[in-house]
DNA sequence: CGAATATCAGTGACACTGAAATTA
DNA sequence: CTAATTTCAGTGGCACTGATATTC
């Protein structure tokens, strides 16, 4: 009903043709599958699941609550909880009481987990590189400002975090 | 190796910092995140999931044998078996022998699946619309051509079939 | 008391692998 | 016999809800 009539009128002269959300939708899903089949398979040498991954890197800027990091992943708190439940395990990470509030459990990295981060960056990287290598520097910071755009109208806090540097 | 020296050189003059692959991929793994959450949200009241209304999708455009489903979905065969059990127990699809190869089964909508169309492409519009709503028809159509470009250059059938209309 | 924090228990969607049956 | 198609069986990731204990 509503995106039927293309609008062939000019607007912008090179836009020629309306593209709507849902054709956004397939192809956002799409790549996200591509990418996200890509970190496993890269991420499983190391013993990490992607959201094991996901709490290491918010935890490479300090300690973090529970609370703090399932805001940093988007996710409810009860599902971080498992996560780092295996990276404590494998002592990558570690529980400590929150001086301040008793309810709080911070989580910080252990030596071990540091040391980890070099490899899974690369790892990521590459992987990550897999699936937008054919992108221009242009192209890649095109692609970045749009999905900033997207993801800030979600109130995302890990975009925010990314504002600043911009 | 490949993705060190970001390459300060000038080509075009607007780049003056580039963006990583991994902040991309960061990024796009949020959107798809809440892109994900909204469709489930959107897509239960009608009875399907995220999975069953791409196979839908697929669907409309005509009958299909599993494999080719599989291969527009982008997972492996096996993984659409369940999908197509759903739908076939809900009255939306059936599967019917294939005259032309005994081996293969042909996946078609029923009446009460081409009826489901319609509010499932307005939910499909609506929770797309809800995450992509902010950005305007220039970046719309220049989301979609750096997405396309990603998908593409993955090997992406669905993405093949857009590629026709632009 | 109500609110926040973390956890326990259970559920569900979904993509994978490996193995089997049927047919080309 | 080899290859393709589908399905069976099992596994793993992960995000959700609801309920509970503790503390602010």
């Amino acid at each position: 009903m509503t995106t039927r009539a293309p609008l062939r009128r000019p607007g912008a002269a090179a836009a020629r043709r309306d593209v709507s959300a849902a054709d956004l939708a397939e192809l956002l899903g799409h790549a996200a599958r591509r990418l996200r089949r890509g970190s496993v398979a890269e991420l499983a040498p190391l013993g990490l699941t992607m959201a094991q991954a996901r709490v290491l890197r918010v935890l490479a800027a300090g300690p973090h609550r529970m609370a703090d990091i399932a805001a940093a992943l988007d996710v409810v708190p009860r599902t971080v909880t498992p996560m780092v439940d295996g990276l404590e395990g494998a002592g990558l990470a570690e529980r400590r009481p929150d001086p301040d509030d008793r309810r709080s459990v911070l989580v910080a990295l252990t030596h071990a987990g540091r040391r980890l981060l070099h490899d899974l960056d690369a790892a990521r990287r590459h992987s990550a590189e897999d699936v937008f290598g054919t992108l221009s520097a242009d192209e890649r910071l095109a692609l970045h400002g749009l999905l900033h755009t997207v993801c800030e109208a979600g109130g995302c806090h890990s975009c925010r975090a990314q504002q600043g540097e911009r």
